[in-house]
DNA sequence: GCCACACGACCTGTATACAGGTTGCATATC
DNA sequence: GATATGCAACCTGTATACAGGTCGTGTGGC
């Protein structure tokens, strides 16, 4: 039961309504008017995803969130459907739509996929990318560190997607690249993943800079190795958290 | 330049106007009121796409989609949006949608992707078989058989597309699954392997067979040796095909 | 004969309207 | 008090309306 929902709505309010405001609204004013009303709302809805705002299972009404955004529902059935092939929401046709709330199984299917994917995309990356690209990592790997040190998950988390997203970018197979971080978008999200404990997150960051060290000395084969690790490190941590319950 | 889009449209006929049909229109009254009118529209522009009945570039307009099936454009719409997720057609916002025309590089990712993938769906599909789904596949690589026997084209893709489906269906993990299928279906209806040559079906057939005995035997190791075998074969004959020009 | 420009058909992106269907609550009945 | 029933709000799926923008064609000027 969520606690806004039941609520008896305010008729008069037509936009922003009672409903406590999950996400913020658009504004049509100052936003560059190429950037499509689907794409700005498929963002937001997103990030709210991503940020624990809306938590698995919970309903995101198209109605209520066209309010909540200030746009009409059109866009925001366009951003709910591409959210759902990428598998952050899940459609019951004709019922509602909610946040997935993906089973062990499923997170054990992706991580699977993820298993076979990215050694190969560290394995390009360290082949193929380029001194910006690298430049970009490094500095991600050094947020990593300072997030450590500074005891930051938030800012740890943001130095992390950045480094996922860069290593993808550099693999130089557009297609592969996006398929990883739909991969790892996949689960990300989930408490069982988001909130992992603080000693793995400082392993996790250990683990980061070994690929990091292959990919810099282009050693290919070593940024596959090392990456493999790493994502059966992150399954064993996922399994080992679920036994502790 | 298509033949039927720069004619001009006879305004009274507002329904099956004077452009010819490319896709069949959705019977309303007879069709299972639950499935939307969405994924009909899906299943239709997608068949007219790997039938090779709209060729790659060509535009694909919502509204003469739209008029063709008899429905509104918003179904009409969410299919295309579902098909440019699945690679299969582009869109250029604000300009047109068109049947997707992937590079020769963007086909090499596709297959490089196989190539990660689908060794691991046959060798999952060897450990989780289930009888009847067996079955499914031996009457497909019959059917392979069959018709390479009777020189039948069409026939051989239909059997090759349920030899795949059903191996996918086997492997016990949907997400890869589906994924397997997905970067299948991005490259197999371009020209380039839909018109392969004669005698690569006959060694495809061959290729295939091997995986479905590794399968039967439920030998798991032997299944991804010969899946990859057969993907690099694949690539290979792409190569040299495109060499020959 | 060639180029610039204006017009018009068409198309996409977004908003809104309409038609069932579902869900949950309140009331009535046993 | 527990259960059945009816109602009302809400929600999705689909259709339609509206607002720009794009592209090709045809005309007028040079």
């Amino acid at each position: 039961m969520q606690c806004c929902i039941g609520k008896s709505p305010d008729k008069n309010m037509d936009v922003q309504s009672s409903t406590s405001s999950l996400v913020a609204p658009i504004n049509l004013d100052t936003a560059d008017p190429a950037v499509l009303l689907r794409d700005r709302a498929y963002d937001q809805i997103k990030a709210a995803i991503r940020l624990g705002q809306v938590q698995p299972g919970q309903p995101l009404s198209e109605t209520r969130l066209s309010k909540q955004l200030g746009i009409s529902r059109t866009p925001v059935r366009e951003a709910l459907q591409l959210l759902a092939q990428e598998g952050l929401v899940q459609v019951i046709p004709g019922r509602a739509v909610t946040v997935a709330a993906p089973s062990l199984h499923d997170v054990m299917d992706a991580i699977h996929v993820r298993f076979l994917i990215e050694p190969e995309v560290a394995r390009l990356a360290a082949k193929h990318i380029n001194d910006s690209q690298l430049q970009t990592l490094l500095n991600a790997q050094a947020g990593l560190d300072t997030a450590i040190s500074a005891g930051d998950r938030t800012a740890w988390s943001r130095a992390d997607n950045i480094y996922h997203e860069t290593i993808s970018a550099a693999c130089s197979n557009q297609l592969l690249g996006d398929l990883a971080l739909q991969m790892r978008n996949r689960v990300s999200y989930l408490s069982i993943d988001a909130q992992g404990n603080w000693e793995r997150l400082v392993v996790c960051t250990v683990e980061h800079q070994h690929v990091v060290n292959a990919i810099e000395n282009h050693d290919s084969e070593e940024a596959a190795r090392q990456m493999r690790q790493h994502i059966e490190a992150y399954r064993e941590s996922i399994i080992r958290r679920l036994s502790h319950r």
